[in-house]
DNA sequence: GAGTGGTCTAGACCACGAG
DNA sequence: TCGTGGTCTAGACCACTCA
């Protein structure tokens, strides 16, 4: 019988994880130096920060360069669905940025609107309390929100979400202050209304230790034969 | 102005980016030793091996434990639509291994049958050429298919898909041959008949790094109101 | 400036694959 | 047995945070 000796990381990984889970560490609380963690565990730094490194994967500490390492406050997990995060969750709320903006290239073909057309960036971020929860960068063709105020309720007749597993960008990874190992949602969604026309298109990033998507399919009517 | 300089692993990232991408380096090519390249690079050994660590992350190299580093064949983009890998695409095969078992926890309440209900669990591989591609666990009540020995037959009514991103298992791991840094698609689908019972429940891994998952929404039909 | 995490070095030693 | 990648050591040096 082969007895696979376990690597020390990953020794190390699962005992802070055990007193991270068990409630031994608290969320918010700090851990000690990287330098006491190895005297402790008698390894090396390297090993030792290969050890926290997985966790951090696993969305259990959250570190911070110059000041220490943290348990992280773990984030609720919420289901988007139909557009939406779990419908209207009471303790999220969003930042929007808004940014005016010309279609080019994959965007305008996106929109189905001719290179140039004047556009709309929302840049939401979704927060759950004050920790970053995930983000949306939603493009809307300007005349549309000109001339129709309220073109949100353009409710969508049709639409579509494409959805793929991906590392974050170090972009997104600092503006939602998730390590760059963990995979993200990233879905891109159009939704045109009864013409056909694009009413809006976007992408989103949902962090998979946080969130999951939700599509039904509702197959009671007959197929389409368009 | 702040001037940052890169890190060497990502230099040294890049500068074989280039090279495979622009075929300087083919697909299926051994690179050189890790020695012989950090020779060439003057680095040490970890630094260089961090560097072939993003590329494996990019799905650009292979890495085989005793043999060398590999050139990684790119494997076709797959879409992931109503259940199915872009409708039967040529190129793909499936080695199907088929378990009997019995119902227990959480699969015993996806499936809506009380425990220890007798199942068949099919393994699912897909291949693209001899690459494995991606994999799927399907659940099926046994007595459906001894009843209805063409069960596949059963159109599902009705359905969902609950998809989150995550890294793969160290098994998935092994059994895709994909880093255990690639982020992959995972999808829990359950489809019912007419009746409300469940047809099939099924646990659908899909490299991030070759398949989109794509759902449409026809909203043209009024919504129900159950 | 003190304390911290981030990157890197120049090796050692083990595990794996193939002849 | 040889060449290879995988893990680990015991430091050095830099970058960041905060008092």
């Amino acid at each position: 019988m082969v007895t696979t000796v376990p690597f020390r990381r990953d020794t190390i990984a699962s005992d802070l994880r055990t007193q991270i889970t068990t409630g031994h560490l608290k969320p918010g609380e700090r851990l000690p130096s990287e330098l006491k963690l190895a005297a402790h565990y008698k390894v090396s730094t390297p090993t030792l920060r290969n050890a926290l490194a997985l966790l951090q994967t696993e969305g259990l500490i959250e570190k911070h360069h110059g000041k220490s390492n943290y348990i992280r406050r773990p984030l609720r997990r919420l289901t988007y669905t139909g557009g939406i995060l779990t419908p209207t969750h009471p303790a999220l709320h969003v930042t929007v940025r808004t940014t005016q903006l010309q279609a080019h290239g994959p965007l305008a073909i996106l929109l189905k609107v001719p290179p140039g057309t004047p556009l709309t960036e929302f840049l939401q971020i979704v927060h759950e309390g004050e920790f970053p929860h995930s983000l949306a960068r939603i493009y809307v063709p300007r005349d549309l929100i000109s001339t129709e105020p309220r073109w949100c309720d353009h409710r969508p007749a049709e639409g579509w979400d494409k959805v793929t597993a991906r590392l974050p960008t170090p972009e997104e990874s600092s503006t939602l202050r998730i390590p760059l190992t963990l995979a993200v949602l990233a879905i891109t969604r159009v939704s045109s209304d009864e013409t056909g026309r694009v009413i809006e298109a976007a992408h989103l990033v949902l962090p998979g230790d946080r969130t999951d998507a939700l599509f039904t399919i509702n197959d009671t009517t007959e197929e389409e034969s368009t």
